[in-house]
DNA sequence: TCAAAAGTGTTTATTATACACCCATGG
DNA sequence: CCATGGGTGTATAATAAACACTTTTGA
């Protein structure tokens, strides 16, 4: 799935303005929160990224802290607004804070690109620390929503087949595929990236996709089982010829 | 080691009025951090923490981010301020963000019996998000140094046996042990909490103090070699009758 | 010579890996 | 019947756990 709306190279000033007057009333001051949307399709773990308006360039999906808002609360809103669910699973894996993350120089040609010419010290322009966390999404239950004026579209991209990315969002998912990578084998986290059923053929597909290497499919079903984690439900007839595979369902320990 | 100064019970509103009068030029607001300084004495991990002025309670150490410093760097030198120590391990793990997390009825108490009474919205009254560290030293080494006038006192406790804390760093605590229990098997970092040279009898009970749990020596002694970061260097004679035990350097993979 | 702690060896259990084998399915 | 992928069994290797044994030291 993706969209791109606003083709158009017109500095989206009048909208922006509007932005800034309102945002300081709104939101902590220097304080954002960036997420990491990682979806599974067949065989590929992606990464939601949005467009930057006016420029070639992708983000991740951020947002600011209301002045009351618990930060985890932050996190959870930002999500539902972009990807139009609840109940979403959410890990906070790192906070980022150089003092000149947001201002390299290709930040501001693109700030420029998508606002024209803004007065310094403008709510855009003020240095942000940015908690960052990662969240494991039913890819095909997502419908994404854009963030205007900032955003014009989104597109789900393969995790090595990365755009050019603004700020330091690719250092930032760098690090969230490698404390997903140690999670998945400790947390049991692997099914919210999933359909309530499964096969163990897809299920071994998402473990070689996050952990970007083949699996050995004799062992691998093996040791899931053995986790007493999974319950085997019916066969999956799907008019290939060759054994029917079970689906299963992951059951949580209460 | 441990010291406790300002047993008198006077708010001191006037050193207070000057910091709260120089923060807001200097720092970040609404960003502090926060550090969980573990240090290691025999066979008890300790924690350190400061005397909150006034009152019988104690906090992490903790401080706030320079304008143009980035996080990293703030979190270092908060730590080399409070423990006088250079080239410290720092981890960051966890950033909370609570909105009420600084404004509790305790806290409240609390910052009323060391300031007075202040202006509401001054620069202690603001809500902070707090992005923590854990920091392994060598607790020989630390000439600690309390932060007037907010602390009078620093002392180290052992890790279960904690005194009663401000804000949420009981939590904190909780939550970097935690992460240095993962953290000690995966990276070698439990040489940071030592001498330079040590006996596998004193390396062991660093990991039974971490882990909180004995382990079987003979299996120990063998896990570590086994891990090629060990060189063996003399013996240490120590006057008991037995035999002594070799001293171990760890050596670090370039 | 003894007690205490250090260091090594050995046995057993557990877990991981490789791969052989049989099974079910639709054409 | 065949080809294909699914499921199970088994042999082997690697690792972990339990504990016996030997060594060294100072009194």
């Amino acid at each position: 799935m993706s969209s791109i709306k606003n083709a158009t190279d017109q500095p989206l000033a009048s909208e922006i303005k509007e932005y800034l007057k309102t945002a300081p009333e709104i939101y902590l001051a220097g304080v954002s929160v960036d997420t990491v949307i990682f979806g599974f399709d067949n065989d590929k773990l992606h990464v939601l990224l949005l467009r930057f308006s006016n420029t070639p360039y992708y983000t991740l999906a951020g947002g600011y802290i209301e002045k009351e808002e618990d930060l985890d609360h932050a996190a959870l809103r930002i999500l539902s607004e972009r990807t139009g669910l609840k109940n979403i699973y959410l890990e906070q894996f790192y906070t980022s804070g150089k003092h000149n993350r947001t201002n390299t120089g290709i930040t501001k040609y693109a700030l420029k690109k998508l606002t024209g010419i803004l007065p310094p010290g403008n709510w855009l322009d003020q240095r942000f620390i940015s908690v960052c966390y990662y969240a494991l999404v039913d890819e095909t239950k997502v419908e994404p929503k854009i963030q205007e004026p900032f955003t014009s579209g989104f597109k789900w991209f393969e995790i090595n087949k990365l755009p050019k990315l603004l700020f330091d969002h690719k250092f930032i998912i760098e690090k969230a595929l490698s404390r997903l990578q140690a999670d998945l084998d400790t947390k049991l986290i692997g099914f919210n990236l999933m359909n309530e059923t499964f096969t163990m053929n897809q299920l071994q597909k998402l473990y070689e996709a996050v952990h970007q290497m083949k699996l050995v499919r004799t062992n691998f079903q093996r040791k899931m089982l053995t986790l007493g984690v999974l319950e085997r439900l019916e066969k999956q007839y799907n008019g290939k010829s060759h054994k029917a595979p079970y689906l299963y369902r992951f059951i949580l320990a209460k």
